[in-house]
RNA sequence: GGGCGGUUAGCUCAGCGGGAGAGCGCUUGCCUUACAAGCAAGAUGUCACAGGUUCAAAUCCUGUACCGCCCACCA
């Protein structure tokens, strides 16, 4: 074996190997429970960035531990289209070529959306397998595919005839770069610094007298039908039902009074434009206003407008329309400002609340179920915070704009007659049939030019990819699907609605848990942007340091309810784990050869070190377990890197060398055998987490007999198809386990005397321990080789009381005392502050101990165990403190 | 304006009612035949602050401060 760990050399072939023996597939056939997750589909055009990384290697975590565990784990692989992304990558494509998509037409855009999709999107899938992620890849999907379409439209056109998807004429949020409406949750608020301008308005038949409004957006003026004051506002209560003329357009608009305008915001008279801006449309319905509407889809000044402004861009007119105001002298003032505008997440440019015809969900009725599905706990959230913030959204969820107008999608499945009556079906063929009853003759019909939001169709993915609107045995078994794993950032787009669909659709949640993992930023909390450069690319990481590497660093960092902080030195130092996993197999291996493994060795084979790792071990098993069935990754990482790093090589590794060069053949088959089965089964406790190394390693020991056993049965040709590890009540030896840690702290101690005094690892020392009793002395009679060993000594003495040396440092642990005799001269002033400092910190500790047994309430009212520990705590604490005073005095005399 | 999360060692974070922990970093000594991507030993803390509950609080409750996020509003 190399002598480090090489990655390269490794995961390829094996990811291919298990693709070639079919590892990923689940199976209807099987009479196995599911256990299922269906991954949040990546848009076409992504490519794996740290976030994709940590979610899937998540779900790879849970789905190779629940397979082992002996589920039918079925992982349901995909893409998202990503509507407006990818019609974008295509759009820049053909701005390359001097193009657009409107030179081409429809068709022809199509085409290349599709063929662009065959040549170049989808590399994620490919990165996918890079980390070792390992979905059942006989069952990739996509949102466009025909059967998921199917679903999209059944689903649309039974909302529709329920009243629950209906098209409505009103303000959107209008995208005026993309040339779309988008959702509520599309649009971001953002903070910038503006200009409050003051505009005059004339009073109609006034004497010269003005009203002064006071606004953001100066070009909307031209689409102003009103100004509002508030009823009750002393100043302007006499201008009501008056009127101004609108300045630049000449157009009468009327003063109205309505709660609605502030007295305390601005002039306290505020203009009213409603076909621009969501309240102002509403003001506008009360009072029955004309809406003037002055942009076109790309927020250009329209035919509307005074000619002046005809074809001006929205920031240009502004410009524009401000100077005009001031050289009429009607601009009263402007002041700096900040406030929040939307932009379009998309685009990033600002979105214009915009008059059209779009489709809409009712969502709020879909929300009930949704809500209780979670207050029930038919559904629980993990971190449980993260309901809040459900609920919330849910309570006040707005109507849901589902189309888009863009070319790239599910088309709306709604077509127009003649006079403009719609027929939604789910088929051409269906309208027309219902067009002819309707009619009573046949007649051609136009089909509506909208998609559908992307989210509508991802909303389905949960059953969708499963096959339904059939009822394919797939979505019988897999459904309702056990935990999604994905970010909070699409709780609202995706989460809710497909609990919302999926209960409507299936009857049932598409989900039991959702486990919400925190975003991944640069080592200073930086959100990771590729503009700021501070990303890590985990395709470079893998390359650099392996893909367990990476996939263990994730793991262990993906603690509940936090931000997570990536920095490539966190990752070296789990490769540096993994690294120590291989050498330790190293150094098995060198000592395997010529080994019978045919010959079983006994229980009472076993030494009290043995039984200590195999205790550590299957407490281990039990932490990683719980910690996995409870989304505890970090700690399940933690449990399996300090059983192998500390307790497996540093204890367990070094207790045993000098028996596996032992001449004593019995001794040395036992040794080797714990030493690989506690091996091979922390492997598979890691299996999960680093795939690649262990069945590396795995296959490597198999050369040598070592088997395991599988979910099926017996001699697992692959450790991903191996029975995961079960915690077995047996195998905790309290006894030995109690004796070894003792022995350890007595090893500690004497290595702490040594390290004192810099003495060379290979000088020998004499050294004598004093037992504070018998039980004690028998501890360490019957460990002396393993503490010779350990502590690299030839020989200690066991002392007498009143036996102790004189010239010597000492240390005291709890029923010993270790002393390491000197020749020459002690620094006494070194080691008496030495020493002062362990007394302090153990009069600490006594005094607190002291405390609570003097308290009364303490005594009666704690459980009998904890006065217990107390007890025993204060009894081991004053005898080293007692022992350790009597070392200062020693010390002191010397002097 | 409403809500959520955080504040523990130099850094990154566990712990969430009964002995303040880990990794990294740091100090010291070691190339000890698996591993220097390593081994051994060590130092480091008003657990943000103020009250309260309790025999017992880093942990539970109330409030404050600061950091971060989400939602809503802004003429």
């Amino acid at each position: 074996m190399d002598k480090a760990y090489d990655p390269k050399k490794v995961e390829e072939r094996l990811y291919a190997e298990w693709l070639d023996k079919g590892y990923y597939r689940a199976s209807t056939q099987s009479d196995k429970v599911p256990f299922t997750i269906v991954i949040p589909p990546p848009n076409v055009t992504g490519s794996l960035h740290i976030g994709h990384a940590l979610d899937y290697t998540i779900q790879d975590i849970l789905i190779r531990y629940k397979r082992m565990k002996g589920f039918d784990a079925l992982w349901v692989p995909g893409m998202d289209h990503a509507g407006i992304a990818t019609q974008m990558v295509v759009e820049r494509e053909l701005e390359k070529e001097g193009l657009s998509r409107i030179d081409i037409g429809k068709e022809a855009f199509l085409d290349r959306v599709w063929k662009w999709k065959e040549d170049s999107g989808g590399v994620i899938v490919e990165q996918l397998k890079r980390l070792g992620a390992l979905p059942d890849w006989d069952k990739e999907r996509f949102t466009l595919d025909e059967n998921l379409s199917r679903a999209v439209r059944k689903v649309f056109v039974y909302l529709y005839d329920q009243g629950l998807i209906y098209k409505d004429k009103k303000l959107v949020n209008w995208d005026p770069k993309l040339r779309t409406a988008i959702s509520d949750l599309e649009v971001e608020q953002k903070d910038v610094e503006g200009s409050l301008w003051h505009l005059m308005y004339p009073i109609k038949d006034g004497d010269s007298e003005f009203i002064t409004v006071a606004t953001t957006r100066p070009e909307t003026m031209l689409g102003d039908t009103a100004v509002a004051v508030h009823p009750e506002d002393e100043r302007y209560k006499r201008l009501i039902g008056k009127s101004v003329v609108l300045p630049l357009v000449g157009r009468v608009i009327p003063i109205i009074a309505d709660e609605y305008s502030d007295p305390e915001k601005g002039s306290g008279a505020v203009k009213i434009t409603p076909a621009h801006d969501f309240n102002d449309f509403e003001v506008g319905k009360r009072h029955n206003l004309s809406m003037i509407n002055i942009f076109d889809e790309t927020a250009r000044m329209n035919e509307d407008v005074p000619t002046a402004y005809r074809g001006m861009d929205r920031f240009q007119a502004r410009k524009r329309i401000v100077d005009d105001m001031q050289s009429l002298g009607l601009l009263a003032k402007v002041e700096k400002t900040s406030h929040t505008l939307p932009y379009g997440d998309r685009s990033d440019v600002v979105i214009e609340p915009w008059l059209t015809d779009q489709w809409y969900v009712d969502a709020k009725k879909l929300a009930a179920r949704a809500i209780s599905a979670v207050e029930d706990g038919d559904i629980s959230f993990v971190p449980r915070y993260w309901e809040n913030t459900y609920f919330e959204w849910l309570r006040n969820v707005e109507p849901w704009c589902i189309s888009r107008q863009l070319w790239w999608g599910h088309q709306i499945p709604a077509w127009y007659g003649p006079d403009g009556q719609v027929f939604v079906a789910k088929s051409e063929e269906e309208a027309l049939e219902t067009a002819k009853d309707h009619y009573g003759n046949e007649v051609e019909l136009i089909r509506d030019l909208d998609v559908l939001d992307t989210w509508f169709s991802s909303a389905l993915w949960p059953f969708s990819t499963l096959g339904w609107p059939k009822l394919t045995p797939e979505l019988k078994k897999y459904y309702p699907t056990s935990v999604l794993v994905t970010g909070f950032d699409i709780i609202f787009f995706w989460v809710a609605r497909m609990i919302m669909q999926g209960i409507k659709f299936m009857g049932d949640v598409p989900f039991k848990d959702v486990y919400i993992h925190g975003l991944i930023r640069d080592e200073k909390g930086k959100k990771m942007s590729k503009t700021t450069g501070n990303v890590i690319d985990p395709l470079s990481v893998i390359e650099e340091n392996g893909a367990d590497a990476l996939r263990f660093s994730l793991c262990a960092l993906a603690t509940q309810g936090r931000d997570i902080k990536l920095s490539m030195s966190t990752i070296q130092g789990y490769r540096n784990f993994i690294n120590k996993i291989w050498n330790a197999s190293r150094f098995l291996v060198m000592n395997l050869e010529g080994y019978d493994f045919s010959l079983p060795f006994a229980e009472e084979d076993l030494s009290n070190y043995d039984k200590w790792i195999i205790t550590k071990l299957n407490y281990t098993i039990k932490e990683v377990q719980d910690s996995l069935d409870y989304y505890q990754f970090d700690k399940a990482a933690s449990a399996i890197y300090q059983f192998i790093w500390v307790d497996y090589c540093n204890w367990y590794i070094e207790a045993v060398k000098p028996e596996l060069y032992s001449g004593d053949e019995r001794v040395k088959q036992k040794t080797r055998d714990v030493l690989i089965k506690v091996l091979t089964t922390s492997l598979q406790l890691l299996h999960p987490i680093a795939p690649f190394i262990t069945e590396e390693l795995y296959q490597r020991l198999r050369e040598f007999g070592v088997t395991l056993n599988s979910v099926e049965g017996s001699d697992s040709e692959s450790i991903v198809k191996s029975s995961f590890p079960e915690f077995n009540r047996d195998h905790i030896f309290e006894h030995g386990y109690r004796e070894i840690e003792f022995v350890k702290g007595v090893v500690v101690g004497i290595r702490n005397l040594r390290a004192t005094i810099r003495v060379h690892p290979s000088e020998q020392v004499r050294v004598v321990l004093l037992p504070e009793n018998d039980v004690i002395r028998e501890y360490i009679e019957s460990n002396r080789e393993l503490i010779l060993n350990l502590a690299t000594l030839s020989k200690f003495d066991i002392a007498n009381s009143g036996e102790k040396p004189t010239r010597a440092i000492a240390q005291v642990n709890p029923g010993v005392e270790i002393f390491l005799p000197i020749e020459g001269l002690i620094d006494i002033e070194k080691e008496s502050e030495r020493i002062r400092r362990e007394i302090g910190k153990i009069t600490k500790e006594l005094e607190r101990a002291e405390r609570k047994l003097a308290s009364a309430g303490f005594l009666s009212q704690a459980p009998e165990g904890v006065v217990k520990k107390e007890k025993g705590k204060h009894e081991q604490l004053s005898f080293q403190k007692r022992k350790m005073l009597e070392v200062f005095e020693k010390l002191q005399e010397l002097n």
